[in-house]
DNA sequence: TATGAATGAGTGTTCATTCAT
DNA sequence: TATGAATGAACACTCATTCAT
């Protein structure tokens, strides 16, 4: 739980490296907390490489021995996060992960959407600033975001009546709700609590389900 | 409505600045658009003070005689749109222009809401990258985003009944909802259409208040 | 005669900009000349930008407003030696400046090239380093020796009797000794006198026309 | 006869290592080999101690267990070229291997002078470049150039009649020609064949011996 | 003897800002 | 007001060399 995902370490590996020995395995993870942190802290384009590699405590040269270059950073990390978040949307072998008729399981996604968000928040807060850095990142983020609502737009299409919502639409609004309630929180300097995240169930469960109780 | 609103020559002066004649108006307001149209195109941090002065058809040394540094021009377009944002909370003599109860008076200001949108787009899109490079933006910022939602807030708490919501998460979420919709359109390519905004509204409405009709 | 040929302004400006006032103009010939200085006395490899704006008494930035990099500059040396180069084997309405037949022509002609290959000896000096670091020289160079080769060929087939010689390799020949005997005697530290322009000259009418008395 | 002489396991060997055993030597064997490649390719400036490492199928390490710098490497490489090339003027007990007299065995000369230019190529091609890193080398060819000219010089004072040559510069001018007529050839493109070493050989003998026949 | 991870001085290049005309 | 030439601090990236294992 604390930044680093359980098998992180095998995602940003530039592709013309050979396979790491754990001690390179270490020193890239380091590198990609690191990277995490600066631009917690100062953005991706107040972040220097310097700065990063100050928190990883390790060289100049060693970043380029794992990372091409700045935006190979960026690439590695987003494909990190847009993994993750993917995780959102699985579908057990027992369901859908993402129930969204019952309002108690729709609080759980929610809560699961709020984790993710608040780890990868130096990330998503940066999402559109990001994409236009390097293609392959946007696209990335252009895919996960299309994966997203539309893995949304399914679960309403095949919940119970929602009125004549667009499918498609709404899940894109609920999905936008979500994203931009939890960076203008941050933004304004609240934490994301637990009744914020009731009352956030709750009127997307209104909006999807009007006949229903709040 | 073509790029500058009526009043927009007055702001974003640079202190130093005061009393500008008719030319020195139009060169303004020129290298203003100008910003807006580079921004558009390759964001703030890909927009060079040449870009701007290249679509401006002037000079390095004019853009300084107007802005006492690239910030001061970010400054001035947010100030700019800040200032028409304004409006959509305004309360006219006749009542208050925000009238959420009414399906249709929703309608409208979603309606409102999404041309001030779409005016200054290049800037909503970078608004989080903005905010971190001048604090007098981040402020200004800050304010509008608080603005908006206490104004919905305020609205919402005044309104019939909402079940259990607290207003000011209430608020956010919606206003949060309808900024992000826009943008995820405007990423994904696709146009923010009448009908998109009929949904849109839709799920405003009920969200808000779920005993009455969608 | 001394660094810079008559019409050496008009080489070496980069695609990208305008035309350039006489301010620039000199700033560019400055830095040309400082270039020159610079790859004279540490070779190319080992010449820094900061040393020929140094030497220009100039600054980086202004470096970079004149050449869009260090390849660039080696670009616009390159075509003024070559384009001054072609000179040697421009033919006159007079007829040919290049007559290898009579020994008193070719020895005038041998001064010449001598001239030549001094005023740009540091660039001559380096001609097969450079031809590697950027495409555009080693073509530029390639088509300059295959221009004096050919220019030499020609002399040497519409020429009187040479014996059994292959007009192409004969060329080549000559301009090889030429050009490896000046870097030779740079190289030992020796100036190539006139006494040596004579030896030379005897040794190339002797090779080419046997018959003859040297 | 491929890429590597009888002895050369001898030179090179850095001050700090002395005694080698047969593995050692072989590692030491193919770093030289492969250095000769990777320039080749890729010229003095362009090949990183990485090219050669990999060439050789060894570690950056081991090239540092051989080689006290990247210049050492040169200079083991510019002693072995060298120290060949003295063969080339080497006088037997039977007389002198350089008989220039003859056609045919200045003919054979010149074979041997092309072939073992044709086997230190990368290393005659970049000659000029390679003197200017390091003292030592440029020390080393310069030596080897003046025992070249004063070799030939010699031969030439001491052969028949040849007009009023100065020995030095005809030796210089010789040597000049043959070395720049390979780069050349190499340089366009083109391989130095049989017919070319011919019209070579009957250029230089008519140079130095007006008088004979060509 | 061999390895490959780590190092950091060195360098090319960018770009906001200033200034002389 | 307007211009465009000049400036230099700031930064990304390279690569020869060292070192722990």
């Amino acid at each position: 739980m604390d930044g680093a995902p359980a098998d992180a370490s095998a995602v940003g590996v530039p592709a013309s490296k050979r396979a790491l020995r754990s001690q390179g395995r270490q020193t890239m993870r380091n590198l990609l907390d690191a990277a995490m942190e600066a631009i917690d802290e100062r953005g991706y384009h107040g972040t220097r490489v310097k700065d990063v590699v100050d928190i990883a405590n390790t060289s100049h040269g060693t970043f380029y021995l794992y990372f091409s270059n700045k935006e190979d950073l960026i690439r590695a990390l987003t494909i990190e996060a847009t993994s993750e978040a993917s995780s959102l949307y699985a579908v057990s072998e027992a369901g859908s992960k993402l129930d969204i008729e019952s309002w108690d399981n729709l609080r759980q996604w929610v809560a699961d959407y709020s984790a993710l968000w608040s780890r990868y928040a130096p990330l998503f807060r940066s999402w559109t600033d990001l994409a236009s850095i390097d293609p392959v990142v946007g696209d990335q983020n252009r895919r996960m975001v299309a994966a997203h609502i539309h893995a949304m737009a399914s679960r309403i299409a095949s919940a119970g009546p929602t009125g004549d919502l667009d499918p498609e639409v709404a899940g894109m609004a609920v999905i936008a709700m979500l994203d931009r309630f939890h960076f203008m929180r941050d933004f304004m300097g609240e934490p994301t609590d637990e009744a914020a995240l009731d009352t956030l169930t709750t009127m997307v469960h209104r909006a999807l389900f009007p006949s229903s109780p709040g």
